[in-house]
DNA sequence: TACCAGGAGAGCG
DNA sequence: CGCTCTCATGGT
């Protein structure tokens, strides 16, 4: 009979929901009470009442430095928010989500989820990395009654393994990417560099593997190494960043990078997830160059 | 049916 | 450099 222990936080300002659900991480699944994970090869359930996260482990935590260095609850959400852009966009978002928090990932789960990521949809990201951690993780100890959970697995593991046992997971033409830069972190690169360097090397050793580009190296930058003007920009940053900043015109990748390293500031890639958040779920924000109903941004706080 | 999804890489001028 | 095409899969 295993016991669970747990352990209250203050967390004014945190939005456990948004946070979770935010595509920056793949795992979390909502139970009955709160939401199910894996931090660091242990179950984990999280719950958020009255600005206080409840967390329940199985392990003896000691003490629980890794829970709030995953959630990075020690930093200070109002001096980052402070520092964003003057902009009817940035409030319309942190007023849609505020309390939304970058979280600090592992780098290796981190990396491979956003290599199986690449024009998926997040709820298919999820699914597919079901399916590789169900095959090829290993059980971890969850209580009684809840259901079984498995650990990401290893680069070793998935070096270990073939295109086609990889595509079995449905990655498609993710699969050789994910295997070639497993085999990669095997051998010869050292992904604890990345952490080490500053930006734009740690950018440069990561869109070295294969399968990653600058968005996906951004990604890991942001949410696994915490480089805060590390600033992916997908699908949706595109347009909101076009329409915002370069309505109705084709505006070069380049030039979008150079916009948001001097206009973002300090804490950039913060701001992104803010951005992202509210444009993903909540799509009819942003005006529709082609639509001549479309209102303006500020317009649509909150519904 | 056609189009889209937290893209990357290769081939082309 | 900047453009276009392909890659695999599931959802509207």
């Amino acid at each position: 009979m295993r016991e669970i222990f747990h352990r209250t936080f203050p967390a004014p300002d945190y939005d456990l929901e948004a946070t979770l659900s935010s595509g920056q991480a793949f795992r979390w699944t909502r139970q009955s009470p709160g939401w199910t994970g894996v931090i660091g090869n242990r179950w984990v359930r999280l719950s958020s009442e009255n600005a206080v996260i409840k967390a329940e482990t199985l392990e003896i935590p000691g003490d629980w430095g890794w829970l709030i260095d995953y959630l990075q609850l020690e930093v200070d959400l109002g001096a980052i928010v402070r520092s964003f852009p003057n902009h009817p966009a940035m409030h319309a978002a942190v007023s849609h989500a505020r309390g939304l928090r970058l979280l600090r990932q592992d780098p290796w789960e981190c990396l491979a989820s956003f290599i199986l990521s690449s024009t998926k949809q997040i709820v298919q990201i999820q699914q597919i990395i079901a399916l590789l951690t169900q095959r090829y993780g290993v059980p971890l100890a969850v209580p009684e009654g809840c259901p079984p959970i498995n650990s990401f697995p290893t680069p070793e593991r998935v070096a270990a393994l073939t295109e086609p046992e990889l595509r079995e997971c449905k990655m498609g033409f993710r699969a050789p990417y994910l295997l070639a830069t497993a085999r990669r972190i095997t051998t010869d690169f050292d992904l604890a560099q990345v952490g080490k360097a500053e930006l734009p090397a740690a950018r440069a050793m990561l869109v070295s593997l294969p399968g990653v580009g600058r968005k996906i190296a951004d990604c890991v930058l942001l949410f696994a190494f915490g480089f805060q003007k590390a600033f992916p920009i997908d699908v949706w940053l595109l347009k909101a960043l076009r329409q915002l900043f370069f309505p109705r015109r084709r505006v070069p990748m380049p030039r979008l990078h150079r916009l948001v390293e001097t206009h973002f500031g300090p804490h950039a890639g913060f701001a992104q997830q803010y951005l992202f958040h509210y444009v993903r779920t909540h799509p009819d924000a942003l005006p529709n160059p082609r639509a001549r109903t479309a209102k303006p941004l500020s317009r649509h706080p909150k519904p």
